[in-house]
Parts: C-alpha cells; sequence; structure tokens
DNA sequence: TAGCATTAAACAGCATGCTATGCAATAATA
DNA sequence: TATTATTGCATAGCATGCTGTTTAATGCTA
C-alpha cells in the first residue's frame, strides 16, 4: 500500500549520494573545489585538453550541465578554453597551472570521502558492494538510459 | 594517483541516483509529480496534517529545502497550509483531494522505479544490497552528518 | 516581568542536474 | 553547389539540494 523509504533503493542511493557530496564538499572546500568541479579536473588529469564534448561524454552528463560546471571553473580559475585548431564550432579545454597543483590533495580527500562511505560496512563486504553498485550503473545505462542509438 | 570513477562508492551511487531520479520522474510526469513531491506526500499519505517541522525530521532534508518544496507542492495543489492551532509560528500541511487520490497510482510507479535499480541485480542479492544500503545510511547520518545534539 | 534563547518558517543566493531552444560551423546529399 | 542534417556550445528556465540570515512567536530565567 503504502511507500516504504527505508527500504527503497533509489532513495536510499540517493541519500548516500547526498550525504557523500556533503562529506566531499567539506573536504574540498578548502581547496576552493567543489564536488562537480573535482570530478572534471580528475578527467582532466589524467588526460588535459579535451573538448567539452569528450568530457561530456566521459562524465555522463548532459552537455548543458558540463558547459555550466565548465564555466564556473573558467570563473574561478581552473580551466582555460582556446579555440580548438581544426572545428571552429570547438574549443579546447585545458588546465590551469593552479589546477594542475591540486591533485595530489584533491585526490586524497575524495579517496577519504569514499573511504567514509565504505566504512559504513565491514571491510569484507566493501568489494562485493563496489561490483554490485558498478552492475547497477551498467544495467540501468543500458536499460533506461537513452539508447546509444 | 588518480582518481577512478568506477570504483569510487560515492560517484557509483550518485550516478544511480541520478539514472533513479530520472527513471522516476518519467513515470510520475504523467501525473503531475515530481520526485520530490512523491516523497512528502508518501509521508503525508501515511499521516496527513503534519508540520513543516515534522516532514523536514521524517525526510532528512534541510528546512529550507522542505519549504521550497512545499511552496511548489502549494502551488501546484497538491497540499494546503493551515494556522496550527496551538503554535502561531507553525503551520499545519494538509493534502488536497487531488492529492489524495494520487496515492495508488504514485506508489506504483515508484515500486516500479525501484525495480528498476534493484533489477540490475540477480534476484539472490537484492536483500543484501537494500541492507547494505541501509547500513551504509546509518553509518554516515551517524558518523558525518549534524550530531543528534 | 523583562530580556535572552530557542524554535518555526521564509527568503536570498548558489551549485548541480535536467530539458528545450537557438546559433554557428561542419558534413552530407540531392 | 545549394540545401539539409548534424554537431558543438551557449542560454534560459526549472527542480532540488545546501548554507546563511531574518522574522515572528514561544519559552526560560534572572
Amino acid at each position: 500500500m503504502s511507500f516504504d523509504k527505508s527500504r527503497s533503493a533509489g532513495v536510499l542511493a540517493s541519500e548516500i549520494a547526498r550525504l557523500y557530496t556533503a562529506a566531499l564538499q567539506r573536504r574540498l572546500a578548502p581547496l576552493g573545489l567543489s564536488p562537480a568541479q573535482f570530478l572534471v579536473l580528475s578527467e582532466l588529469w589524467s588526460e588535459d585538453g579535451q573538448t567539452q564534448r569528450m568530457l561530456t561524454a566521459r562524465l555522463g552528463v548532459e552537455q548543458a550541465t558540463m558547459a555550466n560546471t565548465l564555466g564556473r571553473m573558467e570563473r574561478d580559475g581552473q580551466i582555460e578554453r582556446r579555440p580548438h585548431p581544426d572545428d571552429r564550432r570547438a574549443q579546447i579545454v585545458s588546465l590551469t597551472e593552479a589546477a594542475r597543483a591540486l591533485e595530489a590533495q584533491a585526490t586524497a580527500v575524495a579517496r577519504e570521502a569514499n573511504a567514509v562511505v565504505l566504512g559504513g560496512l565491514p571491510v569484507a563486504e566493501q568489494e562485493l558492494f563496489l561490483s554490485m553498485l558498478g552492475r547497477i550503473v551498467s544495467a540501468l545505462r543500458a536499460g533506461e538510459g537513452v539508447p546509444p542509438s
């Protein structure tokens, strides 16, 4: 009859997401970063000089969301946008020195925030939990997401 | 060194949350409801006539978030706010007829959206997964959240 | 009882996410 | 080659979440 939040995978996942984001934000704030900015940076740290389109695809958010986030990152001096040499529609997103310098610290605190989440389970179950999350994401992307045309 | 999103419990949970919210939104839209509105309604369906403070505590969001959501729900004709008989600061939030009529359908589609999420796992693992989510939420609330003073 | 603290809501301002549109540049095709 | 389709981004507008501040009503206490 009624809806039991405490047994809803979606509601529980959303709550974990909110608490994780808050934990990460508290740790990133001293570095001048936000959670979404961190994700973009982590992509650029592994490969600098990507187009907005590539970043959008790899992080799995909508193009407009990425455009807004990149706008804030440019405003905050984390990235620069330079014209694409071959395609005048596109731009190359590249790290500033300031952003490059944050990699070690930011990665460390992000790992810490994730450890806090996993810390809710005994070590013996953590690996299985990660595996379950991964399988669910794959299934949802395949089933509910936009079909890859 | 670098940050691996695909092994981050927080990132994966956030992604499941986004995909779940989208799946739920698609199903609720024909009823004129949004995911956050559904959660408030589900609370009111089980006990009508609560104060904003009670709803805030039970759904675990901030007071300001709840005030905004209730504002949209009032605008959309789902709830009414009436003065509290004993406390002139407070208001009683009660369901409109229209909102009361949606319970069965809305609950059904929400269950469906949750089934889609759990569907990413074999049935044998679903119960364990729910238990893990619940334990993590409890641990995070206790550890990182605002201490219950 | 006067004054301070607490509580219930509202409001302001911001970050992230989304959809829908619009625009310019590039590609494909009739 | 002229049209049409596609692609890469930007913008607008909205929902949800947060923090911080303000206001009004209540409660407590010296």
